[in-house]
RNA sequence: CGGGGUGUAGCGCAAUUGGUAGCGCACGUGGUUUGGGACCAUGGGGUUGCAGGUUCAAGUCCUGUCACUCCGACCA
């Protein structure tokens, strides 16, 4: 048969992508929904999807200097309210103590929607002098956002993350380290997840509360909706002001630290699914896949087949986690629909046939292709297939990005493009707040970031007609 | 918080003018099967969201209430 039949277009999914994809995150059973409103059970294969972010992204972190640590889940209320801008960013959405058993506390406590406050609080009393600086500290860590309406991994009202805390004796040393994080980001969203992004910085209006500039990374759905990524903050001293963080330099004098913080989630786990998958369900990069080739014998009940599927894993477990699926009362087709809507990369069938001839057939889950292979030749061919899935999936996202990436050179055909397609949008930008709100009235849109690339394809505000300073991406968002 | 919708088995649904709750999938058991979601036989599973009312009789009609969900505003 030919495969190509299977391969729907994937336009066609748009309308429904929403039902599609929580259809996906349930019957792949990544996720369940949680007794309480808003809130996911993360099941153990979707779990083993994010430990293997984990360990990519904390042994890149370690690289480059950082130590884990862990600072608690309540936080006082006073302690909230020392910085303005960052309370104010996340008062609507915290969730509050107020009881201690019996007891009514004296203060009320918020369940941490970030940590910067109390990492602050310690990194004050750590710090002295500039022999103390800088200090890197990440935690994995749960918070707590109290979200209106949400989606399994994009959106829910607790969420997984790592976040990065980092304070360093000047603006300089500060600045690089956001920016040396933002791009670990962007990297491992290319290299591991087959995610293109955009890097860049969020204007005014969008950046975090507090921050004086925050770097993000832009990912597009297959939809062609914008997913936040990953963001990493740049301070300044607005928080070591508040929170008195101070040391002496070299010249005896006392200095504020400037400060860092950035962060990964589980929201990654979505976008994984929603660039990559298809009809059929997950597809997951090889890279990140807890389960990178599976084993289907045919036939299991003939002698043999077992034995010989046995230690095929066995021999292809040195080098890559390999499931061998002898369940005997589920047929083989039940199983190819199974692990394919796990998104397992790689498939190996072996019946009794294949098994006179010293072959086995090998299925690709990116592009639905069916191959005989002689046993001889398996492992080179499993090496080439574990690399070659990869890229071909970076390209297909790629391809996607690109087709979907339009140019508005005024507002008529700004609203026209968003009329009639879901994507990005470049337009050339005046810098001001107004234009910024304007497309979001009209269109729900928001301007996705200000690119470090920016193809500056006219010299006016593609919103108003003044003189523009910045070319950005805008999209409708996740 | 504004507008719409839905609550019946684990999931998806059905039940005629009110007449004593059924189907598919899933699940249990026995057997035959196994190269793209197997088949046969058989079995288990329900205070119809909750509370009240009308009636000889309520899944069905009335009142209240709770929950969920979709579309807008907020967000990693």
């Amino acid at each position: 048969m030919d495969n190509k039949e299977f391969v729907k277009d994937l336009t066609k999914m748009e309308d429904d992508f929403a039902k599609w994809y929580t259809d996906i995150v349930l019957k792949a059973e990544l996720v369940d929904y949680a007794p309480i409103k808003g809130f996911m059970v993360i099941r153990p294969y979707g779990y083993s999807i994010w430990e293997n972010i984990q360990n990519v992204l904390d042994k890149k972190f370690k690289e480059l200097g950082h130590k884990n640590a862990y600072f608690p889940l309540l936080i006082p209320e006073s302690m909230l309210n020392k910085e303005k801008e960052h309370v104010e960013g996340f008062a609507p959405e915290v969730a509050w103590v107020t009881q201690g058993g019996e007891n009514e506390l004296q203060e009320r406590l918020c369940i941490r929607p970030t940590s910067e406050t109390i990492i602050c609080t310690m990194y004050s009393k750590w710090v002295r002098s500039y022999r103390d600086l800088p200090l890197k500290y990440n935690q994995w860590a749960n918070v707590v956002r109290w979200e209106k309406t949400t989606r399994p991994f994009l959106r829910t009202a607790e969420f997984l993350w790592q976040e990065g805390h980092t304070i360093h004796a000047t603006e300089q040393e500060a600045i690089e380290e956001t920016l040396t994080m933002h791009k670990v980001y962007a990297d491992f969203c290319k290299d591991y997840l087959a995610i293109p992004v955009i890097m860049g910085q969020k204007s005014e209006k969008e950046k975090f509360a507090g921050a004086q500039a925050t770097y993000t990374i832009e990912a597009m759905m297959h939809d062609g909706k914008a997913l936040q990524s990953g963001t990493s903050h740049y301070f300044g001293n607005h928080f070591a002001k508040a929170f008195d963080i101070k040391f002496q330099n070299k010249e005896g004098k006392l200095e504020y630290c400037y400060q860092t913080s950035w962060g990964m989630t589980t929201r990654i786990i979505g976008g994984i699914i929603m660039v990559h998958g298809d009809d059929r369900g997950l597809k997951l990069p090889p890279k990140i896949a807890p389960i990178q080739v599976v084993i289907v014998p045919i036939a299991q009940q003939k002698e043999n087949v077992l034995e010989v599927t046995k230690n095929l894993q066995e021999k292809l477990s040195d080098k890559y986690s390999v499931e061998l699926d002898e369940r005997s009362e589920v047929s083989p087709g039940f199983k190819f629909n199974y692990w394919e809507l796990r998104g397992v990369p790689v498939r190996i069938e072996i019946g009794p046939k294949d098994i006179a001839n010293n072959q086995c057939v090998v299925f690709r889950r990116d592009t639905l292709e069916k191959e005989i292979v002689s046993l001889d030749d398996l492992e080179e061919k499993i090496e080439f297939l574990m690399e070659d899935i990869q890229n071909n999936m970076y390209e297909k996202a790629k391809e996607n990005f690109e087709k979907r990436t339009f140019i508005a050179h005024d507002f008529e055909e700004y609203k026209k493009i968003f009329k009639e397609n879901e994507g990005f949008a470049k337009i050339m930008w005046c810098g001001d707040r107004e234009c910024e709100d304007k497309i979001k009235e009209e269109n729900s849109t928001t301007i996705r970031c200000i690119p470090f690339e920016e193809d500056k394809f006219q010299d006016v505000c593609s919103i108003c007609g003044k003189k523009a300073k910045h070319m950005v991406y805008t999209a409708r968002q996740y």
